[in-house]
DNA sequence: TATTGTTATACTCTATAACTATA
DNA sequence: TATAGTTATAGAGTATAACAATA
């Protein structure tokens, strides 16, 4: 979905005379503090990565990453979750939820079983053929992934990983 | 219904070989590659700051991040831009840039004017009064930014720098 | 014909608040 | 009263495609 706006076209007169400049979405990115260029280049990774793979999982999955996230909580927890804890999870609204479960049991990803001790809750869980399809969904994801990042050396990775933890570390704390 | 359902509730000792971890949204982080762990700690730093900073925009200036970006983009160029140049700038369709501007021209922070050579385009300016208005968000946003990521050593700070820069650039390339 | 930008339409994600049904 | 979840509503952002004006 990208690689093809066409603007590469520049209108040939003009006398604009500023440097050439990568895409930058900077708000002046050069004398800048430290942090603020960070958060810029943080963005900007970030959002590459998730139209890139938003586009994929539409093409070839006919869904979103906010599905496939809610799949994945899931995924990883045989015992189901509740609408409250995915809401939580996915740092979401509940109502949020709600629209998003309906989709998923609606398309035959996920069911709801009223909770035996609790019949305000329901504990949500993968289908059989939710799981199959998340699974098949997952291996191409990643692969996807490791396509936009491995590029990088090892090296360079894992100090990435390593930063990044560190930052999150303080977000968890801060936010 | 065992009280207890969140995720933090741990056995209370033994002999875990994993490191202690936080609430994470991810697909078996654990054994996963490199590549997985790094893009699902980049979308959550990411997702974490970005939800911060819209929620303040809108609170102290009722306005959005999109907004706040494109008059960013506006700000750093006296010699404005043409709608195409935005949308490229912004990766973002043409007619969601006519929505943004749309918007931001009835709230008076910026005008257009037709270009004096190819009278199909506009050239978009910050107004005299939107360039104030950025300069109290652009001075708010980088507190922001710095109270968020400013917790991290300058070390760490420089060297998280230095890998997204080069990770952008792969996705530059690659994308 | 090609390009710039608009319009019409639709979809996704989201939050909030009022509501229901349990507890 | 308090909690789990739903519904109704609203709004932002987005893409696409058909379209108009201009090149």
């Amino acid at each position: 979905m990208d690689a093809t706006v066409k603007r590469k076209a520049r209108p040939p007169k003009g006398t604009r005379v500023q440097p050439p400049r990568l895409a930058e979405p900077a708000h002046e990115s050069d004398g800048a503090h430290l942090e603020l260029r960070i958060w810029l280049r943080l963005l900007s990774c970030a959002t590459r990565i998730e139209k890139a793979l938003n586009a994929r999982l539409r093409k070839e999955f006919n869904t979103t990453l906010a599905r496939f996230d809610l799949l994945a909580q899931l995924a990883r927890r045989p015992a189901g979750a509740t609408m409250s804890e995915v809401s939580e999870l996915l740092m979401v609204s509940n109502g949020a939820i709600t629209a998003l479960v309906q989709k998923l049991e609606a398309d035959g990803m996920i069911h709801r079983e009223v909770d035996s001790e609790d019949r305000r809750t329901f504990r949500l869980r993968l289908s059989q053929e939710g799981a199959k399809e998340f699974g098949r969904m997952a291996r191409r994801h990643e692969e996807w992934v490791i396509a936009l990042i491995g590029e990088l050396s090892p090296v360079a990775q894992s100090d990435l990983l390593q930063h990044l933890t560190l930052l999150k570390r303080r977000l968890d704390k801060h936010t």
